[in-house]
DNA sequence: TATTGTTATACTCTATAACTATA
DNA sequence: TATAGTTATAGAGTATAACAATA
């Protein structure tokens, strides 16, 4: 391990920290969590879901979608309605706040992009989207997981 | 926003969330979290520490540093010592078994670097690393946050 | 019998406020 | 009076297991 890439990987890290950080903090200021807002984005892309489908989506267990979909119904954000077709199954839809919350946060992204990368040269742009994707690669070939702990103790 | 900024964010936040499940997972097969890891890191760096420091190095109230510091007691990672000269506090302290693992993470680390890095040529390197550190002035710059939310609804 | 979503339970991270022991 | 850390309380994300209603 050189010099260079444990600074790399301190970078790294600390981009990972500052994005998660300003990301949380924005996103509390309109009573969204980060969790609820990937449903809401699921939701945008999909209309009116399943909770299981969303469940599935975000990769997380029956339960927690409960739980995520009672905090958006909670804030205003989606309601539940009764599925045509099943009568188990209910169907998760924006309301108008939700819609618009999310349109909003179409243009915040561009704005955020404007901030990161706004005015970056072209060159220093491609470098650094294929350096961001080889490391991509190799973290997906390392079957996305850390080296295994070796035995600590 | 150009179309390959916009999918310079993507990786980005795609970095974001497969280091985030990484670092998480890994760090459960030995029975920690990433905030108890933290705490952990900073105890190897200052030795046996007050909590209310390790709450103000996490930037984290008192209360939540000690739940934190309940969790490494019970998984055996540090112990709560009388402090000698202040009846009032306590110093946390890392086991053998805290000192072991901290150790063994630092090899994790070498390896995990190994993964993300090892053989990328210098030039690329290079390039990778500067536009990471470009995007963090900028996010410094900023104030840390996303733009402000435009009110929605 | 299988699926959908719930209740029940539990653990983690986070916070504020009130309180105890000590300085 | 101020500080260190606790109990009390609360909200959010995560999970598994048991269960009801429906398919």
């Amino acid at each position: 391990m050189t010099q260079r890439q444990e600074l790399a990987l301190g970078r790294l890290l600390e981009l990972v920290v500052l994005l998660n950080q300003d990301m949380t903090q924005s996103l509390a200021t309109i009573d969204l969590t980060t969790s609820r807002t990937t449903v809401l984005w699921e939701l945008r892309q999909r209309g009116p879901t399943k909770q299981n489908v969303l469940a599935e989506a975000l990769k997380v267990s029956p339960r927690t979608m409960t739980g995520l979909i009672d905090g958006l119904v909670a804030t205003g954000f989606v309601t539940r309605e009764p599925h045509p077709k099943d009568r188990r199954a209910t169907l998760v839809t924006l309301t108008a706040h939700g819609e618009a919350t999310a349109g909003v946060m179409e243009t915040d992204q561009a704005q955020f992009v404007e901030i990161l990368f706004g005015g970056m040269g072209e060159a220093r742009l491609t470098c650094l989207f294929d350096g961001l994707e080889e490391i991509l690669a190799r973290l997906r070939q390392h079957g996305l997981r850390l080296p295994e702990p070796t035995e600590a103790s």
